[in-house]
RNA sequence: GGGGCCGUAGUCUAGCCUGGACUAGGAUGCGAGGCUUGGGCCCUCGUGGUCGCGGGUUCAAAUCCCGCCGGCCCCA
């Protein structure tokens, strides 16, 4: 059976909700409200295990998870007035308790930088409580006014990752900063989730930060999406909650702050980066269940019940290896139709169990990313599927950078990057002076969307395209979700 | 922000332009039975619709008009 990728890439969109739906991972656009999903069962076990990634990740550098009203009374909200602004036009109100009006509106929560920072300023009097780091796993309501898209653009987040840390300096700040982006590296690795790090331009950074680094990674069909940010907030918030903290020399100054997150687009990204024609292709250590096993009945009763008693045994052995494993043990579908169920559900590994395995004491192993299958004694079974579980993560980690760094190009012709971008999407890196006048124009001659510029600045031979200067760095554009 | 398209069983869809023969057709799903089972097989029977919601025009509305809700696309 041949891997088609025509349809991943073509017809994305409908590529993707199809999967959702089809696969139950996620309802979208039946609920009588725009913009919110459905977690159903088989999708909420695969988020919770990326969440369990993250929260591992988190746990093991000193983060201390919290949970954080979801309501926010406007003044709190109003204290960082960039903040209020960028957020302003997307904060979802409360205004009545019953059918009475509230004295004071109380939003859903967009973020929770300003409830953190006052009780933060209530909790932390003293450099020698700092770092402080807490995060929390909450929804998050933003009134989108764009078009909604099922798990990429809601109005209900669902699994907002917010992490939100203190620190005495600015540079310790940074510091900060700086880890963050290296967890969310391991995390994205973890998921082999490609994805290219950019410090925002001043014009997209974060509402109320000093700078922002952003998590991108490229979709099939070539549009970018925004997986992760981590934002420096020097002492905008801390100012504007009033909170000083007693310093090494006595003095009492305002901290320094940093917020990062991540949502269920990396969940989006997960199912998409390595989909094919027949679904997703989920990671062997994320999968919820990672051996699907199905009975190939025979023709009488007799045998068709030692082949499922065959497969239970198979089932008990892989299960005490910690391989989570399902038999599907449906007399109402065909194995064929099992077959393109699992794969549609992203199972990496499956056995096909029929008579043949049961009288020569064999497992016959096929693997969801390439569809090869082979045969291989009991025995071997289980250090057979560990190998595999091996192989398919590393294929599945390779492919997808491999396929997301040919998608990374430089051109020095705005025009035919606008072109390429049209035709293809992917990311075009052009150079550029550093002037924020000229990123905006070649925002709009390009018709794109800027990314920012690399971390570590990019030699550049040419010139700015813009004003004809000598370029000092890159600036990668792309299109965006 | 501007423009366009669309909403009919769980899902997809025909019908809408040109109102009446629509008691709304089909596919898929779901249920029962049979036949099968190593890639969605086939057959029989059954189930399932306030035609998104509200209002209007008309003797008559799935069909025309208005508002709302929801979905999709293009442009900025």
């Amino acid at each position: 059976m041949k891997i088609s990728k025509e349809k991943v890439r073509k017809q994305f969109s409908e590529w993707f909700d199809w999967v959702l739906s089809e696969a139950e991972i996620y309802d979208y656009g039946r609920y009588p409200l725009k913009g919110v999903g459905i977690w159903m069962p088989y999708g909420f076990k695969i988020r919770e295990k990326v969440l369990a990634v993250i929260r591992k990740l988190l746990n093991e550098t000193g983060h201390e998870e919290v949970l954080f009203p979801l309501l926010i009374p406007e003044d709190l909200l109003r204290k960082e007035s960039e903040h209020i602004v960028g957020f302003e036009e997307e904060v979802y109100w409360v205004t009545k308790g019953g059918s009475k009006d509230l004295d004071v509106k109380l939003a859903l929560r967009p973020t929770s930088e300003t409830p953190i920072t006052y009780m933060e300023s209530l909790w932390i009097k003293s450099y020698k409580q700092l770092p402080k780091k807490y995060y929390q796993i909450v929804s998050i309501f933003r009134y989108e006014t764009k078009a909604t898209r099922a798990m990429l653009r809601v109005r209900e987040v669902t699994s907002f990752k917010e992490a939100h840390t203190v620190h005495e300096t600015f540079e310790d700040a940074a510091k900060q900063v700086r880890e963050a982006i290296e967890i969310y590296k391991k995390f994205f690795d973890t998921l082999g989730i490609p994805y290219i790090v950019s410090k925002r331009p001043d014009w997209d950074k974060f509402a109320g930060a000093v700078y922002t680094y952003a998590f991108d990674t490229i979709m099939p069909d070539g549009k970018v999406l925004q997986i992760g940010t981590a934002h420096h907030l020097g002492q905008n918030f801390t100012k504007a909650f009033d909170f000083k903290i007693q310093k090494r020399d006595g003095t009492l100054d305002y901290p320094y702050q940093t917020s990062y997150g991540i949502s269920e687009r990396a969940i989006a990204a997960l199912l998409a980066i390595n989909g094919d024609d027949h679904g997703p292709i989920l990671n062997p250590y994320i999968a919820p269940i990672q051996v699907v096993i199905i009975p190939i009945p025979a023709k009488d009763d007799e045998t068709t019940k030692k082949i499922i008693n065959y497969c239970n045994d198979l089932k008990a052995e892989l299960d005490k290896n910690g391989i989570s494993t399902y038999v599907d043990t449906d007399p109402e579908r065909t194995p064929g139709e099992k077959f393109y169920i699992w794969e549609l559900k992203g199972v990496p590994l499956r056995l096909e169990i029929g008579q043949r395995e049961l009288n020569n004491n064999t497992v016959f192993i096929k693997r969801r990313d390439t569809l090869e299958g082979i045969s291989v004694p009991r025995s071997a079974m289980v250090d057979e599927i560990k190998k595999l579980f091996e192989k398919i993560d590393k294929d599945l980690k390779e492919n997808a950078w491999k396929e997301f760094n040919s998608r990374i190009r430089y051109m020095s012709d705005l025009q035919k990057a606008k072109e390429l971008l049209n035709a293809e999407g992917g990311i075009i890196e052009v150079p550029w002076c550093g002037d924020n006048s000229c990123g905006l124009k070649i925002q709009e001659i390009t018709d794109s969307r800027v990314l920012g510029e690399p971390d570590e600045k990019k030699e550049v031979n040419d010139k700015c395209p813009v004003c004809g200067r000598q370029a000092k760095t890159v600036l990668r554009i792309a299109k965006t979700y």
